[in-house]
DNA sequence: GCAAAAGTGTTCTCGGTACACCCATGC
DNA sequence: GCATGGGTGTACCGAGAACACTTTTGC
C-alpha cells in the first residue's frame, strides 16, 4: 500500500469543446484564460474534477459556469495523457463535447478561471494552448461522424429552421457541399421533421417555410430499429480495379 | 497554488478489453486477481499508469505483460470515473480494447497483479467486478460499430482463413445471421482478400479455400478515400407511416 | 422588373436482398 | 453412399445521384 501511494498523485480535468452554428459557420466556445498556465490566451473551458464528483458531472457543471445552461447534448469523446502536457504537474484531461444553440443562451462566465468567453470559428483555430488543439480535432472529427448517424444536428438550430438552414448546418459540419433537391428528399422521407406551417418573415426571397425536429417520432422510431444515416456529400470512389 | 494541491492525490490506470476469437465464439482475455481487491476474482486486465508514462504507453505495457506480444490493434474506448468505482481512492480508469489472434500467441502472464489469464466467452460473463461488466459492455459495443465500418475483424482470425471463419467472425460480433451468399459477394467485392490457391486439409467435407486480408491494399484505398462498409444483418423497419 | 433564395420530379445506376441446388471430401 | 459444409447466379427492388426551371418575396 505505502508503494501504491506513490500513484495518488495525479490530477484530471475535464475539458469541453461547445459546438455552436451561426451565421452558416461552425463555431466553438472559447474563453480567454484568467490564470496561469497560458494567461490571456483562448483555450477551451475546463476545470478540475473534484474529488467527489463524476466525470460527467464535471463536464456539466463545467458547461453550465461557461454558459449558464443545463440539458443539452454532452458527450465523452477522448482521455489526453500525454506525460507532460500540463506545466503544473500529471493532469490527465477527458474531453466532452456538446452542441448549443447559439441563439437560446447568452454566453456567461462566472468562472474565476476565464475572463471571457466567445464564439470562434473551427475551421480558423489553430495553435490553441497545452493539447486543445488536438482536443478540439478529436471532438470535430467525432461530430462529423455522429451527426451522420444520429439526427444531432437539430440540438444545433434554432427550434424552427429552414431546410436550407439544415443543409449550411450539415455542409458545414462535413465540409462538403449537398446537393439541394437530393438533401430534402432524404431528409423529408424519415419523417423526423414537423412542417410548422409557418414561413420566414422579412427576407428580400421567397420566404421558406418552417420545421422543427419531432424528437418523439425519433426515440420511438429508434426503439423499432431505425437508423438514421445520411450518406456522405460527392460520391467517391469509382473504378477499384 | 496550495489549493490546486488538493487534486493532485488521484489515481489512474488503464483497463484492457482484449478480445479473441476461438470456436466459433468471441472472447475476452481476464486475469484472475492476485491481489486485494477483489482477489481471486476475474477481472479485466489493467494497472496504474506510471507517473512518466503515456497512456498508449501503459495500455501497450499492460497488454504485453498479459499475452507477451506487441504491434496489435489497440485503440481508447473510454474512461471510467465514478466517484466510488475503486475502494482505495479516487481512481479513474481509461479502457482499451485490443484485438488478437488467439492462436497465435501463448496467453502469458509476467504480473504479480494477475495469478493466471484466460479466455471467457463474451456473451457469458456477467457480473466483473469494479466496474468492469460496464467497460466490456462499452467495448464490445465499440467493436461491434467498428467491425462494421473498419476491417478490423481480420485482427481477430488466423492469417490464412477461410469465408465461412469470416462469416462466422461477422455473425459473433454482430449477433446476427448472414446470408451466405450475399456475404461472400460483398467481401469478395471490396477485392481485399488475396485467394491464396490452398484449401484446408483433413476435414470431412469439401474443403475451403484459403484467403488472406490484403492490407496494403486496403491503405492505399483508404487513401483514395474508400470506405469500407458492411450492412448488419437483417432488414429492419418496415411501414414508417 | 429584378435580385435572391425557395421549392420541386424524373431518370439512371448500383448495391442490397431473397432464394435453392450441386460439389468435394472423409468415413 | 451418405453426411457435412463449400461454393455458386439471378431477378427484384429501393435508395442515391445527377440534373434545371418556376415561384415568391422585397426593394
Amino acid at each position: 500500500m505505502t508503494e501504491l501511494n506513490n500513484f495518488f498523485k495525479s490530477a484530471f480535468t475535464v475539458d469541453n469543446v461547445i459546438f455552436g452554428f451561426d451565421e452558416g459557420d461552425l463555431k466553438v466556445l472559447l474563453i480567454k484564460r484568467g490564470e496561469e498556465p497560458f494567461k490571456n490566451r483562448w483555450a477551451l473551458p475546463g476545470y478540475f474534477v473534484y474529488p467527489n464528483e463524476d466525470l460527467d458531472t464535471a463536464a456539466k457543471r463545467v458547461l453550465e459556469e461557461m454558459t449558464g445552461i443545463r440539458n443539452v447534448f454532452l458527450e465523452q469523446v477522448k482521455t489526453f495523457g500525454a506525460v507532460n502536457r500540463h506545466p503544473f504537474g500529471r493532469v490527465i484531461t477527458v474531453a466532452y463535447f456538446s452542441l448549443i444553440r447559439i441563439d437560446n443562451y447568452e454566453v456567461q462566465t462566472s468562472s474565476a478561471v476565464a475572463r471571457k468567453a466567445e464564439w470562434h470559428s473551427v475551421s480558423k483555430l489553430k495553435n490553441l494552448p497545452f493539447d486543445h488543439q488536438e482536443i478540439l480535432d478529436a471532438c470535430f472529427q467525432r461530430l462529423k461522424w455522429m451527426v451522420r448517424y444520429r439526427p444531432v444536428g437539430f440540438e444545433l438550430l434554432p427550434n424552427k429552421f429552414t431546410l436550407t438552414e439544415l443543409q449550411h448546418l450539415y455542409e458545414a459540419i462535413l465540409e462538403t457541399e449537398l446537393e439541394k433537391r437530393n438533401f430534402r428528399k432524404k431528409i423529408l422521407s424519415m419523417n423526423l421533421l414537423i412542417d410548422l406551417d409557418e414561413t420566414q418573415e422579412g427576407v428580400a426571397h421567397r420566404p421558406a417555410r418552417l420545421y422543427k425536429f419531432d424528437k418523439d417520432k425519433y426515440e420511438q422510431l429508434l426503439a423499432d430499429g431505425f437508423n438514421f444515416e445520411l450518406k456522405e456529400g460527392k460520391k467517391k470512389m469509382e473504378g477499384v480495379s
